[in-house]
DNA sequence: TTTATAAATGTAATCGTTTACACTGGTTTC
DNA sequence: GAAACCAGTGTAAACGATTACATTTATAAA
C-alpha cells in the first residue's frame, strides 16, 4: 500500500504539502502541484478514505432506510436522493428493511457508529420517541412518512386531501358505496389515507360502515385477500380505493378470479402509481406523487442539516397528481 | 462525544483493557468486565468505527453493483447477499448504475479508496481487463453475469443451456417460426442466451432469420418497441422468446396493441421469473432463476476471498427451472 | 520457599490522514 | 530600513481505536 508519506518522500515535499494538493485546499505553487501529481501518477496512489475520515470525523456517507426494496416506488426516490447525494460528493448506504421494524432499528446502530454522517427515513415505522431523541443528535430527515408533532424536518405529500381527491373521483363517478383497502393503521401514512377516503365520504354523506374498510400491509398479497373479503359481503361496493398501487393490483386480481370485471363491476383506485400501474390491464388509476423531487428535496434538507444551515421550515408538502386510466368507470 | 479513555477512566482501568472487552477479545476477569460494561452503560459509550477500521485496515463494508435497481429480479439476490453479509458482521453498500456503464466504473473507487473490503458486481459492462486487474488486487465475485476465460469467482445459471430448455419449450408446443428479442450483445449475458437459442433452433433444423433476431437493453421499452417491429413483418413468428420478463411483459403488450392475443395468436415466453411474471395476464412462461441462493453463495465466495480461505472451484453453475404459465400454448 | 507458568492488565506504538501552528524569504508600506 | 504582511512550505499533534510487548499478579509445580 502506497501512503501520502511515499508519496511526499519521492515529490521531495512534506505530506502536508502532498495533502493540500490532494484537497486542493489552496496555497500551494503551481510547480510544486504538479511534481505531486507527477508522483501521485508514479505511485498510483489513492489517499485512504478510513483515515481521512476519522482525522475529519465525517463519513461523507448518508444512510438510507427503506421499508422494502421490492417496491419499485421507493426506486424513484432513491433516484432523487442519489442525484443531489452525489452531486454534493455523498454516498449512499441503503438499508432494506425487509417491512420488518426490528431490522429498521438496528440499522441505527450505523448512526451511532458515526458510519454515516445523516439518515434519510423512507419509513416510520420506529417508535417516535426514539426517532426524535436521535434526531436531536444526528441530522436525520424523514420522507414520505412523517410523525405527528415532531420537528424532524419532513417531505412528503399531502395524503390527506391526495386520499380526499382520489375518493372524491370516485364519488365523481357516481359511486356510493365504496370499500378501502388501507394500509398499517400503525403509521400515520396508513391512516392518513385512511382520514381523507372518510372525510370525502361524509362531505357527501355517505356512510361508511365498517366491514368496508379493511387494513392491509401494503402488500399484494394483502390486496388481494382482504378484496376476496369485501367481495363476500351481502352488498359488495361498486368501487374501491387501495390505499397503494400494489394491493390494488392485488384487489384486482381478486376481482377478477370472482370472475368480476374492472372497471365494468367494480372501479378501483390506487395510490403511488409505480410502473406497472400503467402497464397492468386494466390500467390502474391511481394518485402519482413526484418521487424523484421527494428524494431531491429530502437530500438537500439532510445536506442542509449536517452543514448545521439554517433551515426555513421542516414540512414540506409536494404535489401529486390524480392519474384517470382504465380501472376506474361511471357507475352504470 | 465520548472516547475509550473516557470509559477507561470512569472503570479504572486502562484502554487496552475496554479494547479487550469490547471485542471480547478474551483474558479479562469477569470483574472487571463487569465494571467496564458498567462504565460503557453509564457514557453510553458507542466505539468509534472509523478509528477501528482505520487500526485494522478493513471496513467490513463490502460493495454490490446493481445495473438497474427498478428491476426487482436484483432485489432477491440482494436478500440472499444481505442476509450472509449480516450474518458475518458486514454491511452492504448497495449502487445503482442506472444501466450506465460509466457511473459503474466510477463505483469503483469505493473500493480503490478502501471504503469496502470486497464487491459483488451483478453486472459485467466495466471492460473485462480492468475488472480482470482490480479483481488481482481486491476480492471481486461476479454473480449473474461472467467473463469468458476469466478466473473470476462466479455464480451463475447457465445461461445457454436455459435458454436451450425455454426454446425447447416452445418447439414442443410445435412452433417453427420463433423470435427471439435478446439482451445487449455486448455481453456475455445477452449473448449466452442467444447462443441457447440459435443451438435448440439449429438442433431441430429450424431456420433463424435476421430479422427475426432482434437486439433490446432487458428494459421493457425495448420489449415493447422490438416486437411492433417484429409484427410487421410479412411472415411474424408463432412464438417469440425474450431474454428477460420485463422485454417479455413489453412484448406481450405491443402483441395486445394490435389486436392480437396472447398466446392464443402467439406465443411468449420471458426470462427470470420476476414477480409480476406470474401476476400479469396473461400469467408468464418463464425460466426461473435461484436468486435468492445465487446471492447466498456470492457472498460466501466473497467472505472466503477476504479471508483468503481456498476457493475449491471458481465457477458455481446453479439449477434454474421453466415454468410454464399461461403465456405460451400448443401451435393450433 | 522458590521457581515456573499462566492469567490479567498496562504502556505506548500504530493505522494514514488533516491541520494548527511555526517558519522562511520576499514584497509592500510608511 | 524597520514593520507588517503574504505566499509557500514544513513540523508535529491530533483523530480514536487496536495490539505487540512489557509488566504485574495469581496459581501450580518442585
Amino acid at each position: 500500500m502506497v501512503r501520502i508519506v511515499d508519496v511526499a518522500k519521492k515529490a521531495n515535499v512534506s505530506t502536508a504539502t502532498v495533502s493540500r494538493v490532494i484537497t486542493n485546499s489552496g496555497n500551494v505553487k503551481k510547480e510544486t502541484i504538479e511534481k505531486v501529481m507527477e508522483a501521485i501518477q508514479k505511485l498510483n496512489y489513492q489517499p485512504n478514505i478510513l483515515a481521512r475520515q476519522l482525522r475529519r470525523l465525517e463519513t461523507k456517507t448518508i444512510l438510507v432506510i427503506v421499508p422494502d426494496i421490492t417496491n419499485t416506488f421507493f426506486s424513484n426516490i432513491l433516484r432523487g436522493i442519489e442525484s443531489v447525494a452525489n452531486k454534493n460528493g455523498y454516498q449512499v448506504l441503503l438499508a432494506d428493511a425487509h417491512n420488518n421494524v426490528e431490522r429498521e432499528s438496528n440499522f441505527l446502530d450505523i448512526l451511532y457508529q458515526k458510519k454515516a454522517d445523516g439518515m434519510i427515513l423512507l419509513t416510520a415505522r420506529i417508535d417516535q420517541n426514539v426517532i426524535g431523541e436521535i434526531s436531536k443528535e444526528y441530522p436525520v430527515v424523514l420522507a414520505c412518512e412523517y410523525f405527528e408533532g415532531s420537528q424532524i424536518p419532513t417531505v412528503s405529500i399531502d395524503n390527506i386531501s391526495s386520499a380526499r381527491k382520489a375518493t372524491d373521483h370516485l364519488i365523481g363517478l357516481g359511486h356510493k358505496r365504496i370499500g378501502f383497502i388501507s394500509g398499517p393503521l400503525g403509521g400515520v401514512l396508513g391512516r392518513d389515507r385512511l382520514k381523507g377516503f372518510q372525510q370525502a365520504m361524509a362531505q357527501q354523506n355517505l356512510a361508511v360502515p365498517p366491514f368496508l374498510v379493511q387494513e392491509g400491509d401494503f402488500s399484494y398479497e394483502s390486496g388481494y385477500n382482504l378484496m376476496l373479503k369485501i367481495l363476500t359481503l351481502d352488498l359488495p361496493p361498486t368501487a374501491v380505493f387501495a390505499a397503494n398501487d400494489e394491493m390494488a393490483i392485488g384487489a384486482i386480481k381478486a376481482i377478477k378470479s370472482k370472475g368480476l370485471r374492472v372497471p365494468e363491476d367494480l372501479s378501483v383506485i390506487g395510490f403511488d402509481d409505480i410502473k406497472i400501474a400503467s402497464i397492468f390491464e386494466p390500467a390502474l388509476t391511481t394518485i402519482a406523487q413526484p418521487t424523484f423531487e421527494i428524494g431531491l428535496k429530502a437530500m438537500e434538507l439532510l445536506i442542509k442539516l449536517i452543514n448545521k444551515d439554517s433551515i426555513t421550515k421542516n414540512q414540506y408538502m409536494l404535489e401529486d397528481k390524480l392519474v384517470i386510466r382504465d380501472s376506474s368507470k361511471e357507475l352504470s
